[in-house]
DNA sequence: AATTCGGGGCT
DNA sequence: AGCCCAGAATT
């Protein structure tokens, strides 16, 4: 370990003992945990979303799936009610089939390698159950250790090429002490979801600025650089609400486990182009429209027009072969299934 | 090494 | 509307 390696975790963890979030409800307090459950739960949460997104999510989990074997043992419809709304629903799902890895395994992994064959573990997060999961030495590197180090180093070019997140590896394996390493893969990320954060970096407060870079060069907020993104692609279709004409329920499908939403409940939707046919087909007689709900994911926008057909008994039959995996539910019923946001949207809309 | 995959929240 | 967020999996 070099000189400016431990002065720069020193002084992080000088800083998190006083500034940092000790708090978080998956922090283990008694040290050594035996169990690195809750906190790999919450990696999986943390992936992509924010610690004031996971919060409202992560207690209702653990007290459901207190445990590995718990949630090993549930089916993959128990589980999704409790991620609904999260998001990255591909992370529920690799979640509670390396549940039933785990188990079958008899335990938890104990190495990097170990925790990178379960399903919907990377190296970093790999890293943070090391650190945080197992307190042995783990590294990271996700949103909040890129923007330091990028910028703690004033590294050129985007952060998401190849080189420079090898670069940024390289840097992070450097700094990262083997004495609390835990404590330090957490401060790393407290110092950059609180103080060098994207927008307004709060570097008086910084506890590393002397040697930062961009601090130094007064270029902070132009790292970490990114190539620009090109346009979302925009898409439009229908949702198609086809209402039980006695039992006023709606026509609900699980989306195959791969893809969007996958194994969530939904309205059907199809394609505007098909609409007609769709329509033609069952007989339907127009419904009215309701007013058009925007969705935008990552890559694309959706505009999504809701439509009301109610049928009679000859017909939903026919309609629930149509759409497979669908099921007759209320309102509350559909909800209680778990819904992505969209379908609140959309159900905002009736 | 580069591309694809894929939700939600905040400003 | 654009950007960010405790990335992973695939090609």
């Amino acid at each position: 370990m070099t000189d400016q390696s431990a002065d720069f975790a020193t002084r992080l963890l000088d800083w998190f003992d006083q500034h940092g979030r000790h708090d978080l409800p998956w922090q283990v307090r008694d040290y050594p945990d035996k169990h690195p459950y809750k906190v790999w739960v919450s990696e999986i949460m943390l992936q992509q979303t924010q610690v004031k997104t996971v919060l409202n999510y992560f207690d209702r989990f653990m007290q459901r799936f207190p445990s590995v074997e718990s949630l090993a043992q549930a089916s993959w419809d128990d589980v999704a009610p409790y991620w609904a709304g999260l998001g990255y629903y591909a992370r529920a799902r690799n979640l509670h089939k390396a549940a039933q890895q785990v188990v079958a395994q008899g335990s938890f992994p104990h190495t990097l390698e170990g925790w990178m064959a379960l399903s919907g573990i990377g190296r970093s997060t790999a890293g943070a159950l090391m650190s945080l999961g197992l307190q042995q030495y783990g590294v990271i590197m996700d949103g909040n250790v890129k923007r330091v180090l990028s910028r703690h180093q004033a590294i050129a070019g985007d952060s998401m090429s190849s080189p420079v997140v090898a670069q940024l590896w390289q840097l992070a394996t450097v700094l990262t002490p083997v004495q609390r390493n835990a404590d330090y893969t957490q401060a790393i990320m407290d110092l950059g979801a609180t103080l060098c954060t994207s927008k307004k970096p709060l570097c008086l407060y910084c506890p590393v600025r002397e040697d930062c870079k961009a601090y130094q060069q007064n270029r902070v907020l132009e790292f970490p650089q990114k190539k620009a993104a090109k346009a979302t692609p925009v898409k439009h279709a229908v949702v198609i609400i086809i209402e039980h004409e006695q039992t006023g329920q709606w026509l609900w499908q699980q989306r195959p486990s791969e893809g969007l939403w996958g194994g969530l409940y939904c309205l059907p939707i199809v394609e505007q182009t098909e609409l007609a046919a769709f329509q033609a087909q069952f007989s339907l007689t127009t419904g009215c429209s309701l007013p058009t709900v925007k969705h935008s994911f990552t890559h694309f926008s959706w505009f999504l027009t809701p439509q009301v057909f109610k049928v009679n008994a000859a017909q939903h039959d026919a309609l629930q072969h149509y759409f497979a995996a669908s099921q007759w539910l209320d309102k509350q019923q559909a909800m209680d299934k778990g819904l992505p946001k969209a379908m609140l949207k959309v159900l905002g809309q009736c």
